[in-house]
DNA sequence: TTGTATGCGTTATCAG
DNA sequence: CTGATAACGCATACAA
């Protein structure tokens, strides 16, 4: 037996009444009589009765429903912005629906238009490492498709965007290490292509100029696929080791590249604080159980979720189209885990 | 601008085609001229129409779109089989709409009768902690709505599943921990109503019995939101360390109770494994990197995940009922990381 | 107060 | 080869 819903057809013809009657009873419309109305009901109630959302769509030109693309849903960042975002649709009854471009943006124009083609009333983007050409985007958003941009969003789009001040994270993270003694600081980042891999960059060189510290090239690495691919992180750290001069301190300008440099140093057995200091962003929430325990720069992941829902929904739900769109920059949060070295420093100095 | 798709219709007024026509050059029929269907083809591409799936929905009376019920998206043992979800409905044209419960049984009745209601082929559910009444699910299914239940499955209802094989997840544990010298080994378990919590716990049991050890029910504690209230868990090790014979060990039946358990232990300042031994489910990428490392019982995710669906898309795409049901049980995977403290003994017994 | 007819976008059936 | 029409489930303007 395939799963048959009952319609507004079977509760008119059991009542002997019309679909329109029916149908107003159900909306609890003034012109149908009290007694109708309650017929119909416990009726409804009774045969389990729930409108065909898709008959609604059609009708409605509306599906309450908005498409999400990430580059990979099992990434502490990601799950944590994606339940953001689930709570907003749930609390004003849109579903989500999901999809990964896996960094690669040929499958996130597949994705694309796979979810404009299903009708969704909206999109949220995290737009994939890989992408150069925005052009997608920017006919679908000129069609009037509602789309907010979050963490890695398009700055060639006019609409709203949702971001960390990425600057601020890597600024303040720099600060930090420097502050505590480390001198040669690396910075290990994702695509060159992604406007918070070159925020994040800038923060560093200007902490390091700030600093009075000399910025070298040589110690500013890319990931083009954010560490999805192992090897990459491994490559970046080998080559960090291989330098002349090592550095004595990496920061790692995503989550993903946080993981995999601890990861790539513990098996190279160089010990983190001691022999490289490391800070990074990050929101997984193992990294305080880390021993010993690891300063991250943590983005307010939910809360970015969120944001984005609400002014997607806004965008869905207004009349008419914005007169201007906002770019909100969160802050990130800078936590610091003070290590026995980092104590014996400041003790010491 | 609202976002406006291109109809068929908007074809055929151009073309001074009638719809039908346009149809079926679209859709490559045989009946239709060639040179018409260059004409249509070209119009098309040229106008950017896609089909609107909606309309289609209506009529094939399927949405091409399953939907997912989790605790919750942000704990990497379910963002990573919603990863596996997703891999597979992508490969097979299916979109995945998600929500979660967040362990309670009001909201997961509510996303239930949503997402239902809203016309998806099939639903995939691991339950909420807080769930006895499984009505819902049960009347659904006899509806004839396929579901597939993961994880937290629901053994009432004769449909397929997919698990890990429990027992032996928390036996190997169990043994791993017994064989490691610990003697008095608790164990800490999520709600007393999900069989996993009944099938790690009688894994562990048989275990401690196989060695010789009398079961003390005072070691076994359970927490009704599986951890996702914090005070849960700390109530549990604060139980434990208050008990008069204190055990020397701990096995986490969750991902969110290993995490938990970790925390408290380490804000308690009880350090592990050296005044007490840990070993837990646990599918975070990070377990590896804490130091001293942490042994854990991996799941599946991610083959979960795309087990599940293939299993859902088959019963969607099969015209008649399945016959026989399967429960799959996957086998969990020890992940020994040896601590100093075991290393020791191995050496020194 | 209730019923009839129409349309949302598409395809299938039947005519031509 | 192509066109008109009905149907999918629902809501609503219009009739009665």
């Amino acid at each position: 037996m395939k799963f048959e819903a009952v319609t507004i057809k079977d509760i008119a013809r059991a009542l002997g009444l019309s679909t329109s009657t029916v149908s107003r009873a159900l909306r609890d419309s003034y012109e149908i009589s009290p007694e109708t109305k309650k017929l119909v009901l416990e009726y409804a109630e009774k045969i389990n009765y729930h409108p065909n959302p898709i008959a609604l769509s059609l009708k409605e030109r509306r599906s309450r429903s908005i498409g999400v693309i990430v580059a990979e849903i099992a990434n502490s960042f990601f799950s944590q912005a994606i339940d953001g975002i689930e709570s907003i649709a749930y609390q004003n009854g849109y579903n989500v629906i999901i999809s990964q471009s896996r960094e690669s943006s040929e499958r996130e124009g597949i994705n694309l238009n796979y979810l404009t083609s299903r009708s969704i009333d909206g999109l949220i983007v995290s737009v994939s490492a890989e992408t150069t050409d925005f052009s997608g985007f920017r006919e679908l958003f000129d069609r009037g498709m509602p789309i907010v941009f979050f963490d890695r969003i398009v700055s060639e789009i006019n609409t709203h965007k949702v971001t960390v001040d990425s600057y601020r994270g890597s600024y303040d993270a720099t600060m930090h290490l420097s502050k505590n003694g480390y001198k040669r600081i690396a910075a290990v980042a994702g695509s060159k292509y992604l406007s918070i891999s070159r925020d994040r960059m800038a923060g560093y060189t200007s902490a390091l100029t700030e600093m009075g510290i000399v910025v070298d090239p040589s110690l500013m690495l890319h990931c083009p696929h954010g560490g999805l691919i192992r090897q990459e992180v491994e490559e970046a750290i080998d080559q960090l080791l291989s330098l002349p001069e090592q550095p004595d301190a990496i920061i790692a300008l995503s989550d993903k590249l946080t993981t995999g440099c601890l990861r790539v140093l513990k098996s190279r057995n160089i010990s983190v604080p001691e022999k490289m200091g490391l800070i990074g962003f990050s929101n997984s929430d193992l990294t305080e159980l880390i021993d010993p325990p690891l300063s991250i720069i943590k983005q307010p992941a939910f809360e970015m979720g969120e944001i984005s829902t609400s002014l997607l929904l806004q965008m869905i739900e207004s009349k008419r189209p914005p007169t201007d769109f906002e770019t909100k920059s969160l802050a990130p949060q800078l936590i610091v885990r003070e290590s026995s070295r980092e104590r014996a420093m400041i003790d010491g100095g």
